[in-house]
DNA sequence: GCAAAACACGAACGATCGTGCTATTTTATG
DNA sequence: CATAAAATAGCACGATCGTTCGTGTTTTGC
């Protein structure tokens, strides 16, 4: 139906902007209604709760992320390059426009960490299948032998997070120019390392 | 002189705990207050602003990590096994129980990056402090001969602690059984990358 | 074009926030 | 022990929080 879809799905838009740079705690629905020209009854109409405004929103940018980097990813060809491209698209995704503060699951998850309740847990769900989903790629690039056979996949999709999440660090807080530039070398230093390039490397030093 | 002194650091280590669980923003004077024992404004006086409370505390908790982590990790052998102990002191101090919600500065670190003032400059200040003693062990260990003559130490720096990042996340919010493992095998491997073994490991495989 | 449903608004609520004032109690000092 | 100083309590303030309710205004379906 119309109207009120409409306005919900640009209350959504706006929350995560507001989110992403003040958490989803300090997203608050006085300020949100301002910045929307709505007034505060009329925008927590939309949600029966603020609780379920924050779960909404999580679905919502959840399916932004699946859109903009999810998708575009499984569509790359098996192994290293869909690897590669679910770095690349993340790290993307992550300097986005309408997430002005970065990553909003980066920030909830510190957030949300000792907060037990509907909304921590949906976040964990979000961020356990996202986890799935690199260590399913690495583990496609096992099968074809492009990653070596003993590769732990959720081990990998760890060490990815945790690139990402340094990257964030060093973007978001430290303002350090830099932050691309180490997150690129330290994912590819992670797939020399998965890839058994020691060979390789040792050919080039010899040629 | 010495009541006052007294009380305030009790105030600080309460504050400690709440904060690491609640963030710095969901630290609250009258919640500090009822669980202190203390009216809001006689607690409130000890600190002219919720703004300087936030501040002293973390001048406070950087304290207690060059207590617990920094003195400690300085008064290992220069190069590897210093660089060692920084990240087992580390690892070790973010589990600790006067923190129950895991390491402050971590949550600080993803709550302040868009908040400009005071308390996130001193907090930038004092990340930066700390990465820059992790990456001087690096340059040591470089210098000992024990990691290669090319490694960045401020690029390993950052990658130490993406890793500890990683493990926050996967020990805080999925309450991943395996946290501290994965942070122990991306560690070693850094090490591993960082100190050229391959010769090593190709003689392990001939051997 | 009308009835019905959907949507938005305004005012008000209890609670809690940080922050001032003013006493009152507690501590340190001679 | 008295007294000045420091520490704490009590109270109230304006602001803002999420939430509820009653009423008005669009939008929609027939």
């Amino acid at each position: 139906m119309g109207k009120g879809d409409l306005t919900r799905a640009a209350i959504l838009e706006r929350a995560m902007d507001v989110a992403s740079r003040c958490g989803l705690g300090g997203l608050t629905i006085g300020t949100l209604a301002e910045e929307l020209d709505l007034s505060k009854s009329g925008l927590f109409a939309h949600f029966k709760s603020k609780e379920a405004l924050q779960i909404q929103l999580l679905e919502y940018v959840a399916g932004q992320f699946i859109e903009r980097v999810v998708r575009p990813a499984t569509q790359e060809a098996r192994g290293i390059p869909r690897v590669r491209a679910i770095f690349e698209r993340w790290a993307r995704w992550s300097k986005w426009k309408s997430m002005p503060g970065g990553c909003l699951f980066v920030a909830a998850a510190t957030e949300l960490d000792d907060r037990p309740g509907p909304v921590r847990d949906r976040l964990v769900e979000l961020q356990r299948d996202w986890l799935g989903a690199i260590a399913r790629a690495a583990a496609i690039a096992v099968e074809e032998h492009q990653f070596e056979p003993d590769l732990d996949p959720a081990q990998f999709a760890h060490e990815v997070y945790g690139i990402m999440l340094a990257f964030h660090h060093a973007r978001r807080l430290l303002r350090d120019p830099k932050a691309q530039e180490r997150a690129d070398a330290a994912f590819e230093a992670l797939i020399e390392r998965a890839a058994r390039v020691e060979r390789t490397r040792q050919r080039r030093r010899v040629g």
